[in-house]
DNA sequence: CTGAAAGCGCTTACAG
DNA sequence: CTGAAAGCGCTTACAG
């Protein structure tokens, strides 16, 4: 048996030298082009490809891409966990893939472990280009450089300038003041919070929900009550149980926002188990857009793309892969909205 | 400026070149290790690394790759929508990763667009080794031909033998017939499944849940209603509304099983929004054990992993690809329960 | 202590 | 129509 030799994987000098052509041939038949002659005639053809279903070859991905200068891989980075929207975008980056022939591979970053390996494989050219959800952890000093060696990136953003990489403007502080504003005109006065465990700590262009949340008070001289921020992790029990807890208070709040839609049904769920009617006694806004929050009722309010598509943030990533010469940066709208909806 | 200069990443010969050493040093340098030798001196490596800095040198992951035959990436691959648990295997395996400078990527295939670009990944060399999650497109014989190979596998299955590649057993068929069982054991006959879209038309290995629901049934001497056998999307209005048109019919299943947690828990909401009493007047039973199953009330039975945590499976990724020779094969024992919690 | 050289497995202009 | 040869950017045994 085969059991203790060790693994080699063949190459086309193996299938070379069983099809009796040389390894120039082999790589012409593999791969279907070669300059401008015309393809290897049909006979050998056929040998080299019985000699290559034989043997099991398969071809190597570094060789290929070290002489080819490029990896056929892209890339899809965004912080973890997944969410219906980074799940939308892998599979409309996958199916547009996949007509060119090449592969997609997700790049979670887990906020625990902001893993420098991960940011290898954009720095060391693992990927032939990339799209970047929010809250990545690349400045814009770095994504020129990387952009500047050939990097195909569309990046989503609110405040980066483009510089040789595409930038897609969500303008999510706007839309997270509007929800906010969208409380106050409604007469609450005790508006919560439902924030992102360790939001208050992070940059200030990161923390956009927080920061909108205290500043629309500000302005309309509402101070924050430090109680009704709670920190929660995203859907988890923690929201459910921060809500009863906020909702046993002497002076509960009268309306919520909360970092994430997810946490925001967590809310409606602990309301409706105590018998808090919403949006009558607690008014609820999530942020996200999630399509669960369609499902439950009353329908979540929510702030967030109006609709789960990504095609045009996708065909620019393609068209940067493809162009010969560097294209013109360019700035792509699509602004989230506040969605009314029931309960909020 | 240099808007139309060729991209072009520097090498270790323009660092060699800067720093006025070889190349062989610059790798040395770099690379921190040397055979049996020592390490360059403090001198040179400064020279080396100040060159490094000032022209942004990065590595290049194709040609060290091919130099050293290994990629250091792991790959998960597992059926999209990702869920708590591809997320969690994701941080589990990216923590282990990082500790010894490896990076992970996630390959999620989307069951509309089942790449053959995806599968290249496994078979060209992309990643050193992988871990595959349940329903993963790749038969037993393709398993054993990348093993041989020396791709390091951990693979989710219940039917494979392992044979190169280690395998992890839940015994989900088990489970989601215990399920059922606990459904007819309480006296329901009439008992619904919210499907995955599709599974009808699933090999029999991969439709395991339908299948027990079938089977269980049979057993009972109970009939398969076809009107009581939705297809739904997951996590999606889809579930929502089919209970409610279930619950609408005339002669309504007093129980159902959901093939996913999520629907489960649409399904519960659909419920309590016609106020019918879970479990009184329908019991629901999912299939998953998402967390938040824990917040709905009634919490919501279902079947699934007992705990949020891979840490066997991704130890043994990396024993098997940190070992010199071939380890032996070896099952993982990780078997689904059913979780009896209030919903049914 | 350092560098010249070979070679990983491909691709591709080029010569025959 | 086909093959010999160079070279992609690294690493590493080896010679000096």
């Amino acid at each position: 048996m085969a059991a203790t030799e060790p693994p080699r994987r063949p190459t086309q000098r193996d299938i070379a030298r069983r099809a009796g052509v040389s390894t120039a041939t082999v790589s012409y038949v593999l791969s279907g082009r070669r300059g401008g002659a015309k393809p290897p005639p049909q006979e050998t053809r056929e040998r080299v490809m019985r000699a290559v279903a034989e043997i099991g070859y398969q071809i190597d991905h570094s060789a290929r891409s070290l002489r080819r200068r490029r990896t056929d891989l892209v890339g899809l980075m965004y912080p973890a966990p997944s969410s219906p929207w980074s799940d939308r975008l892998a599979e409309q980056m996958q199916a547009a893939a996949a007509e060119r022939g090449l592969a997609v591979v997700a790049l979670p970053v887990s906020e625990s472990t902001p893993s420098d390996a991960l940011l290898r494989v954009l720095r060391e050219r693992y990927v032939d280009g990339a799209i970047l959800l929010p809250d990545c952890p690349l400045g814009g000093a770095e994504l020129s450089a990387l952009a500047r060696q050939g990097l195909s990136l569309v990046v989503f953003d609110d405040e980066l300038r483009p510089d040789g990489f595409d930038v897609v403007r969500q303008d999510r502080a706007r839309s997270c003041r509007a929800a906010v504003e969208r409380l106050v005109a409604l007469g609450h006065r005790r508006i919560g919070y439902l924030a992102h465990p360790g939001e208050s700590e992070w940059a200030p262009a990161r923390s956009v929900k927080l920061h909108g949340y205290r500043r629309v008070l500000g302005e309309h001289g509402i101070g924050v009550d430090p109680d009704l921020v709670r920190p929660v992790a995203d859907s988890r029990p923690d929201a459910y149980a921060a809500v009863r807890e906020l909702l046993g208070r002497p002076d509960p709040p009268t309306a919520l926002l909360s970092a994430t839609d997810r946490a925001a049904i967590d809310a409606i769920w602990a309301a409706r188990d105590l018998g808090a009617a919403v949006p009558e006694e607690l008014a609820v806004i999530g942020i996200g857009n999630i399509p669960e929050g369609l499902v439950i009722s009353p329908a979540l309010t929510t702030v967030g793309a109006p609709v789960l598509d990504f095609s045009r943030e996708v065909a620019r990533l393609f068209a940067r892969l493809e162009s010969a010469s560097p294209l013109p940066d360019a700035v792509l709208a699509a602004p989230w909205e506040l969605i009314v909806r029931e309960s909020g």
